[in-house]
This record gives C-alpha cells, structure tokens and sequence, in this order.
RNA sequence: GGAGGCGUCGCCUAGUCCGGUCUAUGGCGCCCGCCUGCUAAGCGGGUUUGGGGCUCAACUCCAUCGCGGGUUCAAAUCCCGCCGCCUCCGCCA
C-alpha cells in the first residue's frame, strides 16, 4: 500500500521509483484519478446521508399524516443512500486495488537497473586457497554425506526434490549454528521469538508476499491458510492493527521458524545439494521502529550480521540490491553473500530490507504521532534481517573443509557443540 | 466434534427483551485549568478510532457498539453468516 498523501503531494518522487523499479509508471496516474474519485463519490454519499439522518429525527417526532408525508420523502431518500454507497464501495475496491499494485518507493542512494545492476560495499575476510593448501575441496554435499550429516537421497524418498535430512553431526550443526544466532540476538537486546508458520491470507498479503512473488508461497486450500517463508511474514502480523509504544526505542524481535518455499521457477537452478531447497530454518530480526530512524537501524541490522558471519569465520562480501531486485516490500536492501569456493561464486547468506511504511500502512500498525501531541497516529517502519539459515551449512562446510574431509568448527560455535573442535566421518 | 454463555469509544460498565431525543450512560485512569505553603482532596472542562470541510484554530460533517450481510424511512437494539473469548461434555496429544 503505497502512502497516498505522499502520492498526492509529490507523485513524481513514485514515478522515479517505479522507473528505477522498471515498473508501470503510468500506474501512478490511475492511481490519483481513482483516488480523485472516490473522494467526489464520498462528498456526495455524506451529504445525503446527513440528509437521511435529519428527517429520520423528524420522523420519529411526528404522527398521522404529517408522519406518512416525511415517510415517503424518506424512502426516496434512503433508496438515493443506498446507491451511493454501492459508488463509494466501488470506488474504495478500485483505489486500493490500484495503490496495492505500487511497489515501496525505493530509497534515492538505492542503485538503479536489475540483478547484475548491485553496488559491492566491502569485502570481508579471506578466501582460502587450496591450491596453495595442496589439495582440491569437495563441495557440501560430497562432505555431508562422507560425515553423514546430509541425505538429499532420503530426502527425496520422503519428501521429493529439495528436501533433505540433515542427520548426525549435520543436525548438531544447524542447532549450534541457529542457538548461536539467537544467542547473539538476545545479547543485542531482541526478544526471542518462535512464530506460528501457517497465516491467514491478510497478513501474507500485508507483509507483500502475495504480489508478483506469489507462486512462490505454499497454500493449503483446504483451510486458506498460507505456509510462511520467513518468519518476517508472522512477525510482521504480531502486532497488525496495534498502536505502539516507540518511545523507548524499537522493538526488536529474533524469530526462529522452519521456511517454505515453493521454488517455482528456478527448476534446474542449484539442484546440488542444500543450497536450495523447500523447507529450511532461520532465525530472522525483525524490527519496529519510527519512520525517522529506520535507515539508521538498517545499517545496525547489517552490522549484527556482518558480526555473525565473523563469528563463524567466513568470507563474505556485502552488497546494496539494485530497484529491480527488491521485493515489493524493500525501499533498500543490502545482501551478504559468503565465499563458495567450488563453485567459484558467492552465495547469499543473509538479506536485510528496510520496509519503511509499506508493511505497517498494509497491517495497520501505528504509533502516536511525537510530532503531533494534540493527538493523531502515524505508521511506523518495519526492517528485517537474516541471521542464520540452513544454507549457511553449505558455507561452513566448503570453507573450513580439511584435507581428509573432516571439518573445522569455528572457535564461536565449539559451545553449542559441547566442545567438538573437527566434525568428523562416524 | 457436541452444548451453552459472552463480545459497547484505554479498563470496567448502562443500554439490547419491547428499533426512533443513543447525537451511547456512569465510574476508574489519563490530560488541561481553578483552588491551595507543598502534596492529597475538592471543583470545572476534556478524553474511541479513521476520513473530509475550514481562515488548518475554534468549529463542523461522515463512518465506527467484534467482523460481514439482511430487514426497515430508521439498527448497539431485530434476522442470517463468520470470527474471537469463556464454561461444560466427548476425543486425542
């Protein structure tokens, strides 16, 4: 849902955004005419209804003929305010039809373009090289399965492609990984949280999941329920049609939930592996804060990321998303991609959005105005960020991957692993 | 799964049977003011939310009694559907 006000009194500013997205930006313009509409329909349904409301009172005053003249003037009346209101119910249907179509206005410092349009802010760590090291590195799975840790073959016995069992010391591994990360979290001040993962149709659509990203959510027909990809989706609803408190600061969240994703359209992309899969875990920031303060707390998010791939060693490169690889959610998003080295590239690990207003404005989630004490509410902004995911084990096991196919556990995750140094073959 | 009860503007509450000065009562809390060495008490006023008009103030208009339909000139009130909460019974973790 896009910010009418703002729409109204700078519609130039949407139309860049749309341009820089490669969106419709004539979109805009049937906006305002249908926002131009529905108030004109409005005025006319008021004033008529106003109309009806005062003879109504004169009705009820009265008796005998005088009563039965005022009887029929107001069943015209009333026969006038039920069209009207079929108008105004038209015209609201068409306008938010058209302002859910718009896409978050991006943020002015986003990069303009597509998927290779990304802007790299730094480089972090270093890459190692086998070569030097004398030996050639087995890729995830061929290291999964030496420590029986991976099984994409039972996996897809049970459940299909892209599923997997994680077993062993691969199981130890994404719950020392995951209690790492909410441990962090919880040092930085978030409440721990673990979500419901099946959510009513509204809230998927006001977390914008449900746009042109649509396919790729799983749906139980049977009782219209939607299951969750992240758990930005249930966290983002929590608190859905609430008036906060952000005197005191944001309110800050890790959520830990299990991810669906039905991967539709990427057949034959990744099909090694555990890199891309159906079903995963993740904990996940999720963050409450004033408009005013949102891109401040967006930098903190990417730093309590950064701090997390630094505890476990990897190298990792940060990027800033061009517009057209946002989601419709995202004004900015930056994304840390960790060093694959069999495969030469590197792989997204973590991803955080600022949302701006887009999703409060959807789910009806405001604070006080501290601007305005006489008394009015405001949206606030959501921001997101990955902290660790499933995928992270690929990373793990590729870049700390010794010469006999044992792997080195990174010093910060020894304790979740009751001290387990090396993840060896059992 | 079965039976019953409940849902009113922050919280509590009157109103619903029997439709119309309900343009929603009262209390608590909160805010402003008065009074007062200070505090408390007392007194006066304000206090749902969203949207519109206006000289952006006062004021005023529309919607809003869990949500959505219906009946009616008129719905918090009558009818239907849904959602949520509570109690009991049954079944099962």
């Amino acid at each position: 849902m896009i910010d009418l006000r703002r729409l109204r009194e700078d519609p130039d500013v949407v139309r860049a955004s749309q341009r820089a997205r490669g969106a419709d930006e004539a979109l805009v313009d049937a906006v305002l005419a249908a926002d131009e509409r529905r108030r004109a329909v409005l005025t006319e349904f008021e004033r008529a209804r106003a109309d009806q409301k005062a003879l109504g009172r004169r009705v009820a005053g009265v008796s005998g003929d005088e009563r039965h003249g005022l009887l029929v003037k107001a069943r015209e009346l009333a026969d006038e305010v039920k069209a009207l209101q079929g108008e105004v119910d038209a015209a609201d249907d068409e306008l938010d039809r058209l302002a859910r179509r718009i896409d978050n206005v991006v943020q002015d410092a986003t990069p303009p373009g597509g998927e290779d349009d990304y802007v790299v802010l730094k480089e972090v760590g270093v890459r190692r090289d086998f070569a030097a090291e004398g030996f050639r590195p087995l890729d995830h799975l061929a290291l999964g399965e030496r420590l029986r840790a991976i099984d994409t073959e039972r996996g897809a016995k049970v459940s299909g492609a892209r599923f997997y069992f994680l077993t062993g010391v691969g199981a130890r591994l994404e719950l020392a990984l995951l209690n790492c990360a909410m441990d962090k979290a919880m040092g930085a001040g978030f409440t721990p949280v673990i979500t419901p993962t099946l959510v009513k149709p509204e809230i998927m659509a006001g977390t914008g999941f449900l746009g042109a990203h649509a396919d790729e959510v799983y749906h139980l027909a049977t009782d219209d329920l939607y299951l969750v990809g992240t758990s930005e989706v249930p966290l983002a609803g929590y608190h859905a049609r609430e008036v906060l408190d952000l005197s005191r600061g944001p309110l800050r969240y890790a959520g830990w939930s299990p991810c669906y994703r039905r991967e539709a359209g990427s057949y034959g992309k990744d099909t090694r592996g555990i890199i891309r899969v159906h079903q995963f875990q993740k904990a996940e920031m999720f963050v409450w804060c004033r408009i005013e303060d949102a891109s401040a707390e967006h930098r903190r998010l990417l730093a309590w990321e950064e701090e997390m791939l630094a505890a476990v060693e990897l190298p990792y490169r940060v990027i800033d998303v061009a517009a057209g690889e946002l989601g419709s959610s995202a004004a900015r998003k930056f994304d840390c991609e960790a060093w694959l080295p069999t495969q030469n590239r590197w792989l997204e690990l973590t991803s955080t959005s600022n949302c701006t207003t887009y999703q409060a404005r959807r789910l009806d989630v405001r604070e006080r105005n501290p601007h305005a004490p006489e008394g009015g509410n405001r949206p606030v902004a959501t921001l997101n960020g990955t902290l660790a995911t499933t995928r992270w084990i690929v990373a793990l096991l590729e870049n700390h991957q010794l010469p006999d196919g044992s792997v080195r556990v990174p010093r910060a995750l020894r304790p979740y692993l009751a001290g387990l140094d090396v993840l060896e073959a059992p």
